[in-house]
DNA sequence: CTGAAAGCGCTTACAG
DNA sequence: CTGAAAGCGCTTACAG
């Protein structure tokens, strides 16, 4: 920087206020001798100088509950492109469904001096608001949040998607619609199984499966509920990584999907539209949320209702 | 860390070879006293400014070709442990099979003053070495490098994979064995794609399918060659991203895998064990090579042979 | 509109 | 074994 200072015959100063557009204004002749000098010295600033002295770094930190799950890595990916078209770089971590290992990743990322930090955060994770304040640094959780977490959640609108599921299945005849939740399911799959239950009749507790989110436990499910004969005729799946297991056990058990078993699926990442058969969905707007998120971290104001889910039907249901 | 010297009542130096553990002996006393003073302030020292000092970040860049392809986000999680495993901090950025935006992110980054690069590239992407170099940055390519790139590649041994999954096929008792590449298949592709070929018999172009790495493709490809009557008894895929979206076109147009269509995938992701049916897969190892990668960029000189992709039969192929 | 200079929070030669 | 001090490359109040 200084020598492109006395190259152009100026000061670091105006070499700063030149590169960053301000703060203060530069005569344009000043202007251009300075640029010419940085072009010809190829000068680039660096930005850990000046993330000390103007402390900030522009970068965010992405903190994901599981990312292998590619629910989790799309939401990641629709984030990472919101924050890039911000010239904001992400520092990434996976938190692999420990709150302990959450704990510790916000804490080097705040070390690190990110920003802002972005946490799709899982069942029972513990808020971390606290921390992040400490550092005075914006937070906002995605899709899922923890109870009583200070900080804003964005998710989507998971009542209305599961109401959606149930009144597509009733269109093709079912009266007993099934349900697929987690195993201990608060935030967002709460939400959808509740929707669910105040449309399911008399005895929704009868209809109600639950498994881990993963596909080799809904595997196993459904091939146990073939074997005991008690496989629902319509079954709603609160995630997708579960409707892809309930597809895989499904064929080995000989059961033909949709015809003796109707199924949505309320996830619908890339994933659902190449299954066999392909999967009837709503389709979380991941993009939105992201947009939203990464809106939010930067402008506390900012609001945005919930984004909807909408119903993407294909062959699972029957159609 | 001024404050914590002066409550430890040494110097800011002592306190910095405390929290670092060198480069220079503290005497043990001395030691206890910075620490208890660290605690009892709650310092946290300050990565920023260490990075600027110390000309080293402890953050590594990582970019993919294609973030939304599971197997790139697989080997992503990888690299991702890996590192973190060494405390290092990651800042992710997808490619989306541009060279242009790889370039870009590769400037950003140097501008961010990674310590390292790790680079999954694709078909096509220009050679970022020289950039690299430039910067004194080590860079090291998986899965796949550019054509005559000079930095190292981490890949498995494709031509194994290749090999296995025809034996495994001619076992079945299938003699004319298809394979599925990609529209323009150098790198790892091609490899597999030669070796499947060296073994394919007298005719092996009119075996040779492409298609380009998705589900939706592959999906298009098998529909059509069933409404002409032309779907092979068995077929090799060179990705599961591909593999997949055969199932799901075969399950449209009513082909039974394996019974009319033994199938075969050669990367082996998670996602292949709870597709229906299950895909009969070469597992490639991408845990190993994320380690081998780490290694490398870190030691130039560690070297360790290409590993192997392991048969794991599932269904698909007829077992 | 511009320059000289302080200071961000560290690390590390230098001197003892 | 330890301390005083320079300096990493910027940004920004301060003074003109």
């Amino acid at each position: 920087m200084a020598d492109v200072a006395r190259r152009a015959g100026t000061s670091t100063a105006v070499v700063s206020y030149v590169m960053n557009d301000g703060p203060r204004a530069v005569a344009a002749a000043t202007r251009e001798r300075v640029l010419a000098a940085a072009a010809e010295l190829g000068y680039r600033p660096n930005r850990i100088a000046r993330a000390l002295r103007s402390r900030t770094t522009g970068v965010v930190g992405l903190i994901l509950a599981d990312s292998p799950n590619p629910y989790f890595g799309d939401l990641a990916r629709h984030v990472e492109r919101a924050l890039d078209e911000r010239d904001r770089l992400v520092l990434i971590g996976n938190a692999g469904y420990s709150a302990e290992r959450q704990r510790r990743l916000v804490d080097r990322f705040l070390a690190a001096q990110v920003d802002a930090l972005v946490i799709v955060s899982a069942d029972g994770g513990e808020d971390v608001t606290p921390q992040a304040e400490a550092a005075g640094v914006p937070i906002v959780y995605v899709h899922h949040g923890p109870d009583g977490g200070r900080a804003p959640l964005v998710e989507a609108d998971n009542q209305h998607a599961a109401q959606e599921a149930v009144e597509h299945l009733r269109g093709h005849g079912h009266a007993r619609i099934a349900f697929l939740s987690g195993t201990h399911d608060g935030g967002p799959v709460g939400r959808r199984r509740a929707a669910w239950q105040a449309l399911a009749g008399d005895d929704p507790d009868a209809l109600l499966l639950r498994c881990a989110y993963t596909r080799a436990d809904a595997d196993v499910l459904i091939r146990r509920l073939a074997d005991d004969d008690a496989v629902p005729r319509a079954l709603i799946t609160a995630t997708d990584e579960q409707a892809i297991g309930i597809l895989s056990g499904a064929w080995a058990s000989g059961i033909a999907v949709p015809d003796e078993l109707a199924l949505i699926s309320l996830d619908g990442t890339p994933e659902s539209a190449h299954t066999a058969p392909a999967l009837t969905v709503t389709r979380q707007p991941l993009r939105a949320m992201a947009e939203h998120a990464v809106e939010l971290v930067f402008d506390p104001a900012f609001h945005a209702p919930a984004a909807r889910a909408p119903l993407v039907v294909r062959r699972s249901c029957g159609c």
